[in-house]
DNA sequence: ATGAATTACGAGAGGCGTAACTATT
DNA sequence: AATAGTTACGCCTCTCGTAATTCAT
């Protein structure tokens, strides 16, 4: 014995207006129909609903318990569409973190290309242990972190590095020098965004929140950087994408912490699916490294 | 956005039954019928949930995980009907309990007179305690106590008096008296019925298992009784009602324990739904009273 | 050839809206 | 008069069954 959907969702919706005419309203039907519909539920139920009062009508108590219990079930019946849908998103799109925005940039291109049927999704997370959690929660279903879990239910694989650079003004004293410090840039007022992942966690330590000029948009930091003098990070990765202002000079910061590499990461289990990616990526490294040979 | 229950219902036979034929059969409908039905139903979710290859159809991953959904939305709605049933059904019986069997007897016809739209439903239960959970737990509308219980939430009437008897043949040395006390019983085999709630209790304590001779059915006790000189347990009402075979004498026993009052209650809350019930009973005792009055 | 799913077609049930009616404020 | 619920009637969707079809074992 069931009781169709429509017909809860008609009940519903009249215990919750008070009256036949609001509900009706409410679900865009005309009142008779729904007159009709409360009679056939309680004729199926085989049990009265409601007080009938010349042109009043009201729940009665067994009328409330089983306004009580439909709601339940209405409940259960559109989890269960919103559940379907969501899994079948998750099997139409791949969501990755990332630790840092650079890695995005290159990795988006490749994905496209080897899962073209699938929707990107692309996230910028501080911290390599939320990016993990995310991993478990099928938050994310690939991650780049800037360490190499050591799980065996994970699947890592290294992709590439990256080198801070602080580029300078010509004019500036630094500009001599063809390396720097952290140590050595302390006191200096220097321009970022906020949206640098993990590398704001670095220089935050190495430097203190009083050094440094953070935007919140890149096109704030780019018009500061054409109209101002002040020093900004850069790293290889993008001085080779091109991505150097006129006028600046361009040094590496030669502390470890601001060396990094990015590990690609996902459950052992899903490894397969991924395949394609990850030897299109081992192509691309061995690449870049052989290139490095060469200009050597 | 909601799917019609029998939908749901046919999605889970084809869950449970691997095969369209199978859950056809097991549904009571053709084969065809419920091949459209599973095509609506992916259509309506917007999402595919079989794989189907040549002649054979299977769950995909994510009509597995709709499965499971809809079994819990099925059961949702099932619980339901079940719910209101069982509240309507309680709206139109009235169980009562008794720690004694003679109030049930003797309530019974009053009960059909006062509630004649009503199911009847009379158990019996030792304790007092127990009475009273199954009062609060609406397992009971109405109890037959032996002592009347203070609560506030409780409503309360005196209903009648039982004085234990034991009967015993005329030629029996007990006859000659015209009274007993449980002291003067010990050593006697005493016929008794399981059923008679807690003067279980009562005549447990105060003579112990081995004088008992205690019947599962109220037939065999009677046919003891008839085919032996055996002495059994008695009461006033019993008497009153009649139930004194011939050739026997009824002693009262004096200890105080061996007098009962009985006290019906109900929760204070329904005490105006049973409000002509009690003044019912409050009539009896006052005509039972003044009976008493005229015969001594 | 048999078993299992789909397609085609017609029948019947039932939900819906419009309109008319009743009863209360 | 205006508001709220019920009844009457016809339309149209939709579910079901029968029969025919496809495909594979």
């Amino acid at each position: 014995m069931l009781i169709e959907s429509y017909l809860l969702e008609q009940f519903e919706a009249v215990a919750r207006c008070g009256t036949l005419l609001k509900a009706s309203e409410d679900l865009h039907i005309s009142q008779p129909s729904l007159s009709r519909s409360m009679k056939k539920l309680e004729e199926e139920l085989g049990v009265s609903l409601f007080k009938r009062e010349n042109s009043k009508i009201s729940l009665n108590e067994t009328g409330k318990l089983a306004a009580d219990y439909a709601r339940r079930a209405l409940e259960a019946n559109r989890e269960m569409v919103e559940r379907v849908w969501a899994f079948d998103r998750s099997l139409r799109t791949v969501s990755i973190g990332s630790c840092s925005p650079f890695p995005i940039n290159s990795l988006i291109p490749v994905l496209q290309e080897h899962l073209p049927e699938r929707t990107l999704s692309a996230e910028l997370m501080g911290s390599d242990e939320k990016l993990l959690a995310g991993l478990r929660n099928h938050l994310y279903q690939m991650v780049v972190l800037h360490h190499c879990p050591e799980d065996k239910d994970l699947f890592c694989q290294r992709y590439l590095d990256e080198q801070l650079y602080i580029s300078v003004a010509k004019e500036h004293p630094l500009a001599k020098q063809n390396s720097v410090t952290f140590e050595g840039l302390k006191g200096l007022r220097i321009l970022m965004t906020a949206h640098v992942g993990f590398w704001m966690d670095i220089t935050l330590e190495k430097l203190g929140s009083s050094d440094l000029l953070i935007q919140n948009s890149m096109d704030a930091l780019g018009e500061l950087i054409d109209a101002s003098n002040l020093p900004f990070f850069n790293s290889d990765q993008m001085l080779k994408a091109g991505y150097q202002p006129p006028d600046r000079v361009a040094l590496p910061i030669t502390d470890p912490e601001a060396h990094a590499t990015y590990w690609i990461t996902c459950m052992a289990s899903e490894q397969q699916k991924f395949r394609s990616v990850f030897s299109a990526v081992r192509g691309n490294m061995l690449r870049n490294h052989s290139l490095g040979l060469t200009l050597e």
